[in-house]
DNA sequence: CGTAGACCCTGCGCGC
DNA sequence: TGCGCGCAGGGTCTAC
């Protein structure tokens, strides 16, 4: 379900958490992507959300308490189906809803993920980024040391086709199969050609297609295929800006040939034959 | 070493 | 209407 624009809108969308302390915490459920530490999560009580980040598809929650000697952090990773919203505390309980964090004004910080893909723990927030979650993690596309030089220099020691490449956690980080898909189509790559066949202009097309995107995407509120939506409860819109991804059959919207669907790595790629090459 | 494929899990929409 | 199948926005592990 969410890529880098989802993860981000969330972030976003949760602002409201900043100053709010955690007065209880339920596991209902501890079967997900790794079993959830209930102790650790419990262990977090008393303490005050200082700030939200972000890295990779990953969201960071940063907690500080007074008698802890150092902040630590609760991360969450929404896997294809996971939803994490800020409901009011009488909200009625959902099916698949395995952690709820009760906070001192009442609300409640939910999380439901009924494939149980996804994934939450605390961490000491000191050296966060050495975590075995996080140390093989490549380039964030939004950052200023992306470019089309770097992936170039990244693809040197690589093979194989370009829309893989770009799923490749330790190449870039954030793009899934949506905006994998999407960028290649504005950068007018087709998703087979290998990474080595690939010149240093269109490299630095595909970097700016990515970035792009993204941005597009994180605007509109992100892509609602199913059931995104952020911590509110809001739908994103990005979906009515997909160019190719899930149009299997229509026409391209720039050169009005039949789009395409193939599978590449057991995923659906969706490309334009006119437009990519 | 890097890459391709299977696998984890539940729900939904489609065709019969 | 009911059922089986294929498919789904992610990540990791294994076998080459």
């Amino acid at each position: 379900m969410p890529e880098l624009p989802e993860v981000e809108v969330l972030r976003r969308s949760l602002a409201p958490l900043v100053g709010e302390r955690i007065e209880r915490v339920e596991v209902h459920d501890r079967r997900l992507r790794e079993p959830v530490d209930e102790d650790a999560l419990r262990g977090l009580v008393g303490a005050r959300v200082e700030s939200l980040g972000r890295r990779a598809k990953y969201l960071r929650i940063h907690l500080r308490r007074d008698d802890w000697e150092e902040p630590r952090t609760l991360v969450v990773h929404l896997g294809m189906s996971g939803r994490l919203t800020l409901e009011p505390g009488d909200a009625p309980e959902e099916p698949h809803e395995h952690v709820v964090f009760r906070l001192a004004s009442g609300r409640e910080l939910r999380f439901r993920d009924p494939r149980r893909f996804g994934l939450i723990f605390a961490a000491r927030r000191a050296g966060l980024d050495t975590d075995a979650h996080f140390v093989h993690l490549g380039l964030e596309p939004l950052s200023e040391e992306f470019s089309g030089e770097v992936l170039e220099r990244v693809a040197e020691r690589r093979r194989g086709p370009v829309k893989t490449f770009l799923m490749d956690a330790a190449v870039v980080v954030g793009l899934g199969n949506i905006y994998a898909t999407e960028a290649l189509f504005r950068a007018g790559i087709h998703p087979t050609r290998s990474v080595a066949r690939i010149s240093r202009r269109r490299w630095d097309r595909l970097a700016d297609a990515i970035q792009e995107v993204l941005r597009a995407a994180i605007r509109e509120g992100g892509t609602t295929l199913n059931d995104f939506s952020d911590g509110e409860g809001r739908s994103g819109y990005f979906q009515v800006s997909l160019s190719v991804y899930g149009r299997e059959g229509d026409p391209c919207p720039r050169c009005g040939r039949t789009i395409r669907r193939i599978v590449q790595s057991n995923r659906s790629t969706f490309y334009c034959p006119g437009c990519q090459r």
